[in-house]
DNA sequence: GATTTTTACTTCAGACCTGAAATATTTTTA
DNA sequence: TAAAAATATTTCAGGTCTGAAGTAAAAATC
């Protein structure tokens, strides 16, 4: 294997290590303050970035987990109250997912804390860093790296 | 909010879609191809790096994961041959866990693949650009953010 | 040296997650 | 249009993961 072979693996494990860390403080936080779990608070996030209803499957797309896991999910906060499910129009095999007005607002609350939290754990890197790191993580698994096998 | 919170939380929401990308895909080759998760990948990994026996909390500590979890990890790769328990001397609290000739040998199979999977996934860096990215990761969760209240 | 505190691990309930199989519906094809 | 293929979702078995509670042993304190 190719020094830069062993460089890009090392990096990798960096990348992991950090976005664990990240990632437990977040659920962390999530739990003490907010008694919910990060799983949901992205379900949220979603559906209030697209600011419309989604599809179980566009859901499962953005956040790129298993449909099977997106049904559970949205089980849950349904039960919450925090969703709802709706037909779709034309197309009797989809389910619509919505944010509920309850959800909305908790979700708003959820968001301004989740944003400085974020903020904190990068608060390493200035405006010139994260525009770097966009750039490298973008290059990262972009094109040019479909040839080959297995 | 800050512009610069607003970019940290995108470059926070891209570094996750990166790392929940090429795990998806290691997960899928290990299974596919090898009959086995990434998770038991990870604890041989750790001890194969390790070089030596590794307490189990030595394991949860490395792995960022619960106590629990490893206990449950350790459970099933004790049950497939490819670990063992034997106490640590001088503490009977302690549980070391060691490879078997089997597990050493499955693992350094699995390396190999593991290290050309991540490089491809990486693929688009070259060598500047990993040392550029391993430099502001570890510039991101260093030392000067444990200042503010939660 | 007895009590308290800490440490190491396991067990447990419950949530999360995957991939495969099943169901229902829509679209395509013959 | 009937059959086949594709699509959207749910269900399921089994693995992964957490945090809390439980057990046991070691260390600290009195």
């Amino acid at each position: 294997m190719s020094d830069l072979s062993k460089a890009r693996l090392r990096l990798w494990l960096r990348l992991l290590k950090v976005s664990r860390r990240i990632e437990g403080d977040l659920r962390e936080r999530l739990r003490e303050g907010h008694r919910t779990t990060l799983p949901r608070f992205d379900v949220l996030a979603a559906l209030s970035r697209a600011g419309t209803a989604m599809r179980m499957s566009d859901l499962s797309g953005e956040l790129r987990v298993s449909n099977g896991n997106v049904t559970g999910l949205v089980d849950r906060l349904e039960a919450e109250g925090l969703v709802a499910r709706l037909a779709a129009e034309g197309d009797r095999r989809a389910t619509l997912v919505r944010l509920t007005a309850e959800g909305r607002a908790h979700f708003d609350t959820l968001a301004t804390a989740h944003e400085a939290w974020v903020s904190r754990a990068l608060g390493g890197l200035n405006a010139e860093d994260v525009t770097e790191m966009m750039r490298l993580l973008g290059r990262a698994t972009g094109e040019g790296n479909e040839r080959g096998a297995a």
